[in-house]
DNA sequence: CTTAATAGACTACAAACGTAATCCTCTGTC
DNA sequence: GACAGAGGATTACGTTTGTAGTCTATTAAG
């Protein structure tokens, strides 16, 4: 059924700090984001976008629309992951996961609690 | 220095294309690309637009023109890769690894191989 | 009650993207 | 040498995205 909708950079942005602390106005969706980063008016344009994807809901509440998310972060995690790994690299999850641990910092604990999983996957 | 370009959806899928055999000129990129994909002409702008973007070069030879890439495709990874990172999981690399071991499929040999290499990692 | 601040709604506008079509120029063919 | 076809160059055009500004209505203050 229900189609993934495209969320862009700056949209993501905004989810990852909605989804922190939901649900929330327009304003204080600003206040969570790094400092200076946009404008109110320029969230308040992305949470509109983001409602019109139906990707949140809003709901008015006295003087202000206050914004819950109705796609969950893992949900979404899932759909923009497997774009991900189709789009760069081929589909190839291994090639992929290869590339993440010679490229990216994994500490100590990263690596024994990866290891684990694994041996468990691996039955 | 060079600061990243910016690689679109379908850039990425002619991107794919070229690295495959390079050099080739647009006709023979269409001809990689899955059949009824894009029409010729659009290849076309996609490569305009990657020289313009300084992904590709290309030089006359005869009649058409020849593209090769200027960066990478492991280059152009680690770009997409940690902007992908960055954006869906807040730069936590583990859980990252954690949500595609349990989100694809791995096949044994997979895991297994995984698991060498994270061995070797933890020294 | 009049007024100023505020929040949402509507409007703006350029750049990037997806997706070509048209125009122009060789080049090989009668 | 005139013409048709092949390719590149140029142009097109709607949508999405980034980034707000303006307009309007409501509310709190005086």
């Amino acid at each position: 059924m229900s189609n993934a909708p495209r969320i862009s950079d700056a949209e993501w942005e905004v989810m990852k700090a909605l989804w922190d602390h939901e649900p929330m106005t327009a304003v204080d969706v600003l206040a969570r984001l790094a400092h200076d980063l946009w404008k109110q008016k320029t969230v308040n344009t992305f949470l509109v976008r983001l409602e019109a994807k139906g990707v949140v809901e809003s709901k008015r509440e006295g003087r202000a629309n206050v914004y819950r998310s109705l796609l969950s972060e893992s949900e979404c995690r899932r759909v923009e992951g497997s774009q991900f790994l189709s789009k760069v690299f081929r589909g190839e999850v291994a090639p992929m996961m290869l590339h993440f641990i010679e490229n990216e910092e994994l500490s100590g604990d990263d690596i024994d609690e990866l290891r684990r999983i694994l041996e468990e996957k691996g039955k």
